[in-house]
RNA sequence: CGGGGCAUAGUGAAACGGCUAUCACGAGUCCUUUGGGAGGAUUUAUUCUGAGUUCGAAUCUCAGUGCCCCGACCA
């Protein structure tokens, strides 16, 4: 993509009114923009890594035999009396209407699935959707950490036994654990014990460490398991003793929820047994958040690879000399050719200074820098955004060495 | 929801109750520039909303709205 027709620009300052490091960083970059408390937009770049962190999870999910359904986000009122939901200060309600806005979907797929899972052949059944959540949260916060509209992913099983449903837990530990690895997380991701809140009786969490977490979790030593503040007991279930103590942000979090909604919808099986239901959220919008407050300098965000709104970030440096930019042009294409998704800083009327700037901001992995200097040498330089050091690489090898 | 703070151009800031609300950056036009945010000329505002005090309000008072922080809360 050339950067001439992105429509968002780079920031100098930070906005007076964002104290969280990831906001900052974000806003500043382009990444979005925000409309209100906890309400962000996401500009085609912010998109752009939301969208590769929600394939990644959706790979995952369908790796686990989860298949993918898309509810509404506008909600009946009559099925949230039941559960007793109706009157959760979480939930937005439509004034003058018996309609809520969606923070989590119990009450929607547990009657859906009484249509459609009619006997224990059908069983067990694991079914997800990536949606944005409403959630009227008391403080909004942290920028994208904690807001009042996010992407979740949130999936939801359905069992016969206690077996089953725990064969399925300990599938989708696996694939939250390689979710987080395949985002670039996985030294700072702790899966935690913690406790069950209003849902089930105790669970676990992803945790992410960083100072802009709201969660103490302790790790323990022996294990590498963590254990969340709130049902820590100084004891791990390995038995280790010693814990490191570190603050940390919940990237995700999986429950037994048990008969409770499946009792109170009448989804049984054929014998008149209620369904054992497990459900796993992920919040997306979230992970935006997380990642860059793990990954950045003075100078930005650094993008994993993985999840890189681009993966290199080619810039011209050609002064108006229409030479270099005919070369620039023809590099371009070359790694577009490669397969490589490129953005292209083909702007006439910034400094070299503006457009470094703006890479390091903007963190892409592998920048690509094409000037009179590199040109004598029939070389472009590059140089990797989390490394100090450039390396020239003739235009010939260029499609072998990137 | 308790406590504290803030609201002035696109962004960040300044302005004792008193002159045409100032500056930097950004953006537009013209010219000169191009390896770490370059220079000159020129353009860029209903001071959050409403009421009040006053000869006079960005500035003081009241109310509202919004935003940030601490706490409580938190699939």
């Amino acid at each position: 993509m050339k950067q001439s027709n992105l429509f968002t620009k780079t920031f100098k300052e930070t906005p007076r009114d964002e104290v969280s490091l990831n906001a900052q960083l974000l806003i500043r970059g382009g990444f979005i923009d925000k409309l209100g408390a906890g309400i962000y937009t996401f500009l085609p770049l912010g998109l752009r890594v939301l969208n590769k962190i929600e394939n990644i999870v959706r790979e995952e999910m369908n790796n686990i035999d989860a298949q993918e359904l898309l509810m509404p986000s506008l909600l009946p009122e009559d099925n949230w009396q039941a559960t007793k939901r109706w009157n959760v200060e979480e939930m937005y309600k439509i004034k003058d209407e018996n309609l809520g806005l969606g923070w989590t979907h119990e009450e929607v797929i547990t009657p859906l699935m009484k249509k459609h899972i009619l006997s224990s052949k059908d069983l067990p059944k694991f079914v997800y959707q990536i949606q944005s959540k409403f959630r009227n949260e008391p403080r909004a916060k942290s920028g994208i950490l904690r807001g009042r509209e996010f992407l979740m992913k949130d999936l939801y099983s359905f069992h016969n036994n206690e077996k089953s449903l725990d064969e399925y837990y300990e599938r989708v530990k696996k694939a939250y654990a390689k979710i987080y690895e395949r985002c670039g997380l996985k030294e700072k991701t702790y899966l935690t014990l913690a406790g069950g809140g209003t849902f089930s009786s105790s669970s676990h969490e992803f945790q992410t460490i960083t100072p802009a977490g709201e969660d103490i979790i302790y790790i323990c030593k022996k294990c590498g398991m963590a254990i969340n503040k709130e049902v820590f007991d100084k004891r791990c279930e390995c038995g280790g003793k010693e814990f490191i103590e570190e603050k940390a942000i919940e990237v995700g979090n999986i429950f037994k929820l048990g008969t409770k909604y499946s009792e109170i919808f009448g989804l049984k099986d054929e014998g008149g047994k209620p369904l054992i239901m497990g459900c796993y959220g992920i919040g997306i919008s979230r992970l935006v958040g997380a990642i860059v407050e793990v990954f950045n300098d003075s100078k930005g965000i650094i993008w994993p690879e993985t999840v890189a709104p681009f993966s290199v970030h080619l810039i011209s440096l050609d002064g108006g000399d229409s030479e270099i930019k005919a070369k620039s042009d023809e590099i371009y294409s070359i790694l577009q050719n490669s397969n490589l998704e490129v953005l292209y800083d083909n702007r006439d009327d910034k400094t070299a200074g503006e457009k470094l700037n703006d890479c390091d901001l903007m963190g892409i992995p592998l920048r690509v820098v094409v000037s009179k200097k590199t040109l004598e040498k029939e070389s472009v330089e590059v140089k990797k955004r989390k490394e100090e050091k450039t390396e020239l690489v003739k235009i010939k090898d260029l499609k072998n060495e990137i």
